[in-house]
DNA sequence: CACCGAAGTTAGTGGCCAATCACTAATGAT
DNA sequence: ATCATTAGTGATTGGCCACTAACTTCGGTG
């Protein structure tokens, strides 16, 4: 398999080790198990566990952008906003894209580089929301927002609570106002 | 100092420095040295260290109500509301309290315990709140959403941006049906 | 004054983990 | 066939950190 081949590979095993466990307590040895491949040859891949992390977050992101791309394709307005919305809380089903974005958050607090990522990539997709809806900012603030709090619920892992969690959330997305 | 006020010593430090480094990074040595302590003597206030995180988020949260109590006292309705979306806005300078929700959510990703102590909180929050407003299911969670939205751009530490959105934020709380 | 319990310390241990180093196996171009 | 590059490993290390054990200090009380 080609280094990168192999990059992207951890990337998606980053995620979930990291997403579970954040970044301190998260280890290189268990991010290699699960590629399937020696801890050493990850210093081979990148520089340092950090950067790894930093990866794994423009990983996320990358992803989410797509994503969003595509369920608004075609779509403007609150059209394209309820898409999203409802793309995001497809999510569920892939926890460790969500948990990344708290990890990313917890590691903001304290590390420079990380925040600084975190700001431009937060910034990248508000500005990609805004764009592909077209609505304004409080609007756009509203949508974020119940965005964060699916975050949050999904870590807490409610299990039937989530699913109407979501729905009732997309209709806070849906009818902005009542 | 008698062993009880040194213990919630131990928590007003523990709640600074679990707020910045989340709980895997935060040292206890760290905690000790800002209580002015030895490092072991927490092992007699305290069982282990997450048992010192468990009791930082309890203080954490009594703390919030206490606060949300004070701020709501007198009022009911969107009125009650808006003072406590003021008031938790002003947790602006109190980062500690505001980055200790982001850290408790991440070690719920695959902490049991933490994660039923932060279901049980929250829970308790989110009553609070329903019983000093009177407010419906719906406008709850658009209130709690705001909160989570203001916990990561706190984490974020958007320097001037932050405090606008305050208010933003509490703009979007104010009017809820535009 | 003796002593007892509570507050607090110094010294140490065992385990874990990121990162390094020296090495081997396969691949492919000439 | 040879040689160079690329993929990949095993062994190790140095530092950190939660937690323990054994000792010290001191204010109050019979």
């Amino acid at each position: 398999m080609s280094a990168d081949e192999r990059r992207e590979a951890v990337l998606r095993a980053a995620r979930v080790e990291f997403g579970q466990l954040g970044y301190a307590a998260a280890t290189t040895e268990a991010i290699a198990r699960r590629v399937g491949v020696s801890q050493p040859y990850l210093f081979r891949l990148f520089p340092s566990k950090k950067a790894i992390f930093l990866a794994s977050i423009d990983y996320c992101f990358d992803r989410l952008e797509l994503r969003f791309e595509a369920a608004a394709e075609g779509l403007t307005g609150e059209d394209a906003l309820t898409a999203m919305g409802t793309s995001y809380s497809g999510l569920l089903d892939d926890r460790p894209t969500l948990q990344m974005q708290l990890q990313m958050w917890s590691a903001a607090c304290h590390d420079d580089e990380v925040r600084t990522l975190a700001r431009r990539r937060m910034a990248g997709l508000w500005q990609q929301i805004a764009r592909l809806s077209g609505a304004d900012e409080k609007r756009i603030m509203q949508f974020m927002a119940s965005g964060m709090l699916l975050n949050v619920f999904a870590s807490l892992d409610l299990p039937r609570i989530t699913e109407q969690l979501g729905e009732t959330l997309m209709g806070l997305v849906d009818r902005p106002t009542t």
